[in-house]
RNA sequence: GCCUGGGUGGUGAAAUUGGUAGACACGUCGGAUUCAAAAUCCGAUGGCAGCGAUGCCGUGCCGGUUCGAGUCCGGCCCUAGGUACCA
């Protein structure tokens, strides 16, 4: 038979397409599985990232159809964010045709992939229906305290009159105009995520079997819970005086309590009302207002990588413990929203307070004792012993740290407090394609939700996207309406939403192919969730998947559904690359998923994706390498012409030769290592796909009809996630589709009547031994000295080791 | 800067989780087939030395634990992803 890929694969799509093959089923007593992948942005064409996400996602949920699940399989877009705004300042195009079209595009690309999805589930983030019940949520978290608003700081350009995300900041300049940019406060939209820091945090233990340990690690650190000890600081009387008496105190957080006796200067955030205060009263230098202001505008992550600075800001505060006056100081790495924005600083045991002590000559006073006197050169930080530190002294720190808690509370100065170093969640972008935010600003009646009967608060059409200003806010008409509640006259908010909120449920929406009363059906969410996997790329690990965990949360309190997690399993896949790097158009190192498939056809594409590398790591291109997998598919074909018996035949093993008991192990042995990776959710497609081969040189080696026929029964089952055009096609016409079931393992095929182990002298190998299963170990241990006398020729063996079926170990000397 | 990964032949990788490093492929080389080429098939292929049996070296670098380390521990280098200086 000769392989002709388009032929096949077109026939299988249409016959696929034409039974609607891959909609589940609507009973819900089946068992069932929820295969998720993440769903792509349309920017308009699919690259090979896609080809590889779906590719995964698409193997898994075809073996669980085979083992007898229902199995629900879904695609849509995540339609709504900046690059269609780009696309309409660059090209002049609405982006709204823009990114219809680019979806209309895309899933015909990925069509020709041959994946196996419910089509009748599909939609866009950015239709009306799916933004309709996203502001039905937001609402419903306002009224319950969930949804809030505050200022916030942005990067603004004045030419161009605009937000600007980080991403269009590029070293400091506007992406469009390069002009500096600088940060402004304006207000903004917050859900309060921090509500369910703890939980989040609790609930991670949930996900232990089912999520790579490092993306666990990489939220725990993420939510960042601590605990420590919250006091106040109350300036000295002079300090007072200066303020006008504006300000007497300011509240501090310290995980080292026990350390307290060694502060020597505190820190304040730039953005510390304090800081205000000194600046707005105009009570420093002209050079220390220029250096804080300098602070203020340098943008966080910008912050963080230079070099600490601060000022002395000529106040001094009472040492609550010791009665000393303490300097304080404004410095660039205190963080305005964390622990209050003010820091305790004791530089003997904190590298950072150490660097800037040094640096402007603060002293340095040790509280713990440490071995060395290292402290000439940097911090102590680790566990010891309290000194100069009045009662507590020779007690040990980890002991001080709940003492000096308990003698704070006792004394009602301060008290233990628990922080975290996730923040709450902004919402607002000020731009055109993302979902309003359904409030309006009513001069008497302040913010007003909408009516839920009003929603969706639609976007306009006629808008001209130039990149200067917002939109929404230069429409002429769009943001004049009258108050829900009073019907005066009243503003629509122009800041619309995070494209995040809509990837918060859009695993939701798919349970019900939908439906337009509501955004899901209770029922349906209660079959189908949580996700039995989820696949998608490791940049997702924190923010999306917190989110979307956060979002479930909300809404089971909101009453809508009534589960903790979304997403039972996770994997996280990893880039393709070119060349070293992240393939992307910029540097023209793409590779085009169309022309792969159509020179070569999808299953070459498929195979190719999954062979390359296991879908957690890297997966670097490799052109002649796609020549491989075509190959492999060819032999495959070529071979199936040893077919004879079209069933699963029963072969009389012990009758076999060695060549054809060999091939069965293996053609066996390839079933057992594809079982076992969806078992264990390790999905090393790789692996399998390799022993395939294996199993397909062993069959090579004999000629009994009988085993090729076996054979081919079994690989083409193994093989139908990874290539199913072409298995479709030989299994169709060998084995009548039966193949395409649970199939059982003989055990005799994979008895082995010897075996091999490994003699090795001071852990090197030396030679091999063959001995049947059943020998003792003495007379293993005796056969490898004789085996291997020479090189134990005048040495004295001082210990044997035996590693039963593995290796036999002799320490000589 | 911080958090989390990764580093194994010329290349992609495998290694039953502390037990024979390099399975399976790609590439390269040699051979068969062919008028010739493509396709296909067979064989060799970690490095160095040697005609050879064989020997030595070898999983980013330095050190440690162990009878035995790609795998565990400490320190470093490079690299990728995330990012909000987390007191």
């Amino acid at each position: 038979m000769e392989y002709k890929p388009s032929r096949i694969e077109q026939k299988w799509q249409t016959k696929w397409q034409e039974s609607n093959a891959f909609e589940p089923s609507d009973d819900k007593t089946l068992p069932k599985k929820y295969i998720l992948s993440m769903f792509p942005y349309p920017s308009g064409r699919i690259h090979m990232g896609h080809v590889r996400n779906y590719t995964i996602s698409d193997a898994i949920s075809r073996h669980y159809r085979k083992a007898g699940f229902n199995v629900l399989h879904p695609m849509g877009w995540d339609s709504f964010g900046m690059p269609a705004e780009n696309a309409a300042i660059k090209h002049k195009l609405h982006p709204k045709k823009w990114t219809y079209e680019n979806i209309d595009y895309m899933r015909q690309e990925l069509a020709t992939l041959g994946l196996s999805f419910a089509r009748t589930r599909e939609f866009a983030t950015s239709d009306p229906l799916y933004t309709k019940f996203e502001q039905e949520f937001i609402i419903r978290m306002f009224e319950e305290g969930l949804l809030y608003e505050k200022i916030q700081s942005v990067n603004w350009c004045e030419t161009c009159h605009t937000v600007l995300a980080n991403e269009q900041v590029i070293e400091g300049c506007c992406w469009r105009c390069d002009n500096e940019v600088e940060l402004r406060e304006m207000p903004g939209y917050y859900i309060a995520i921090t509500k369910y820091a703890q939980e989040l945090l609790d609930d991670l233990k949930k996900l232990e079997e089912g999520w790579p340990k490092q993306v666990l690690t990489m939220q725990e650190n993420w939510i960042g819970r601590s605990e420590g000890l919250a006091f106040t600081l109350t300036l000295s009387e002079a300090s007072i005086e200066k303020t006008e008496g504006e300000i007497t105190s300011f509240d501090v957080f310290t995980t080292r309590p026990d350390t307290i006796y060694g502060v020597s200067y505190t820190a304040l955030a730039p953005e510390h009302p304090i800081v205000k205060l000194l600046l707005d009263k105009n009570l420093l230098s002209e050079e220390k207002i220029a250096a804080i202001r300098a602070m203020q505008n340098m943008p966080e992550v910008e912050r963080a990588t230079s070099e600490k600075e601060g000022v002395d800001l000529e106040l001094h505060v009472i040492h609550p413990l010791t009665g000393a006056e303490i300097p304080v100081w404004v410095a660039n790495f205190v963080l305005a929203g964390y622990g209050g924005g003010a820091v305790m600083a004791v530089p003997a045991h904190d590298q950072r307070d150490y660097e800037f002590a040094a640096k402007y000559g603060l002293p340095v006073k040790e509280v713990i004792a440490s071995d060395k006197s290292q402290l000439d050169k940097e911090a102590y930080t680790l566990e010891g012993v309290l000194v100069n530190s009045g009662e507590f002294d020779g007690m040990k720190n980890s002991k001080a740290k709940r003492e000096i808690i308990k003698l704070f509370e006792l004394k009602g100065i301060g008290k233990k407090q628990v922080n975290y170093k996730l923040r709450d969640w902004g919402i607002s972008r000020q731009r055109y394609w993302g979902a309003p935010i359904p409030f309006i600003h009513c001069p008497s009646c302040g913010l007003v939700p909408e009516k839920i009967e009003n929603l969706p608060v639609t976007l306009p059409d006629d808008v001209e996207i130039t990149g200067e200003g917002n939109p929404l806010d230069k429409h002429p008409t769009w943001k004049q309406c009258s108050c829900p509640r009073c019907g005066g006259d009243a503003t629509r908010e122009t800041d619309t939403m995070d494209t995040f909120v809509q990837s918060s449920w859009y695993f939701l929406r798919y349970c019900s192919p939908n439906p337009e009363d509501v955004p899901f059906h209770r029922e349906d969410v209660d079959y189908w969730m949580s996700v039995d996997q989820y696949v998608g790329g490791i940049e997702h690990a924190i923010l999306h998947l917190l989110y979307a965990r956060f979002f479930t949360k909300a809404l089971r309190d909101l009453g809508y559904i009534n589960i903790d997690e979304p997403f039972a399993n996770l994997l996280t896949q990893g880039m393709v690359l070119k060349d070293g790097s992240k393939m992307s158009k910029s540097k023209g190192n793409t590779v085009d998923p169309d022309k792969l498939i159509e020179k070569y056809g999808a299953d070459t594409a498929r195979l190719f994706i999954l062979f390359a590398a296991p879908p957690q790591k890297e997966l670097e291109w490799n052109d002649s390498a796609v020549e491989g997998a075509f190959k492999f598919i060819k032999r495959l074909v070529d071979r199936s012409g040893n077919i004879t018996v079209k069933s699963l035949p029963e072969i009389d093993h012990q009758s076999l030769s060695k060549e054809e008991k060999t091939a069965r192990k293996k053609v066996y042995e390839a079933l057992i290592r594809s079982n076992e990776i969806y078992n264990t959710r390790s999905f090393t497609f790789n692996t399998v796909i390799a022993a395939t081969m294996e199993a397909l040189n062993a069959l090579n080696q004999q000629n009994n009809p009988l085993v090729w026929s076996e054979g081919y029964y079994v690989l083409l089952h193994i093989l139908e996630p990874v290539i199913p055009h072409i298995c479709w096609e030989l299994s169709e016409h060998y084995f009548d589709l039966k193949n395409f079931a649970q199939i059982d393992i003989p055990e005799e095929v994979l008895e082995e009547d010897s075996i091999v182990l490994a003699v090795t002298i001071n852990g090197k190998k030396r030679d091999e031994i063959e001995v049947s299963k059943e020998t003792p170990k003495e007379e293993i241990l005796e056969a490898a000295k004789v085996q291997c006398a020479k090189w134990l020729e005048g040495k004295s063996i001082v210990k044997e080791i035996y590693v039963p079926g593995k290796l036999v170990n002799l320490v000589v000397k």
